[in-house]
DNA sequence: GCTATAAAAGATAAAAACGATCTTAAAGGT
DNA sequence: ACCTTTAAGATCGTTTTTATCTTTTATAGC
């Protein structure tokens, strides 16, 4: 139960390489991917992903790649995975407003609110810049 | 990310529904089925593994069916999700012995680790019999 | 403008997991 | 013997995951 897939190993991976490269150089999909021994197409999805949230800048064409959205310092671990995998959400109930449909019947759902309250903030407290820091 | 699936959500309702039920007395998978509103064949397989783990005893033939395996106060919910969705491992890193193929370099590992025990905490401590009193 | 480069976007596909059903076997009561 | 009820295993369709390939778009350098 709550596994990370591949996709958030990847994404987790390779944006810590890129946030130890130069602040601001433009980086290479393909050297991103080498690093993070992830296959090349599917980490540009990933990447792809990022850019939508912000989190990395993209630049096509000759001198093109990418570099980080903001300091490392300001994208936490919750982003990223966020940004691939989707809300952090341990029961289909905690959608839609948190209306169960089974009704006042429901009650785990204040546990699991727990659970997704306590695994958000433990991620939300971690910045990429601190992972990438201890190479 | 960190969806409990629905073998789980039937799990938790049907050995709450269990739990409701006079202590001792055997219960129908027919009945539990209907009133966790799960396929019952579906839940069959899900009693068989809480049997296997001894959350349950199963009885066969005539006047046979489940009874809880112990007080609902000794059952956390954390057995009934692991029971039958393997064990609370946010990552595969944590897997045998927590030596994560990438070395040292796996600054993340630290992370998971963390989540897996608040999550496992969370789930430990509340019982089934909290959850089936309040009806 | 042309060309080479590199990411974006979309289509496709294999493999695994999920959700569910069906059949046969085994056990227990009458 | 016969009926009831769970156990176990085979099967099967759907969805998700993981990955690749192709086409398009943007950009820099010439």
């Amino acid at each position: 139960m709550m596994e990370l897939t591949r996709k958030g190993e990847y994404a987790i991976r390779g944006i810590i390489y890129l946030a130890q490269q130069q602040p601001g150089k433009m980086v290479l999909i393909s050297e991103i991917a080498e690093a993070a021994e992830a296959p090349q197409t599917f980490l540009a999805k990933i990447f792809q992903s990022f850019a939508k949230m912000g989190l990395v800048n993209s630049y096509r064409g000759t001198g093109g790649g990418f570099t980080l959205g903001r300091p490392a310092a300001r994208i936490t671990l919750r982003e990223v995975v966020e940004a691939v995998e989707g809300p952090i959400m341990p029961n289909r109930c905690l959608l839609d407003g948190g209306a169960c449909d089974r009704g006042e019947g429901c009650t785990v759902h204040p546990v699991w609110r727990k659970v997704q309250s306590q695994v958000v903030q433990i991620l939300d407290s971690v910045t990429i810049e601190e992972l990438a820091r201890a190479k």
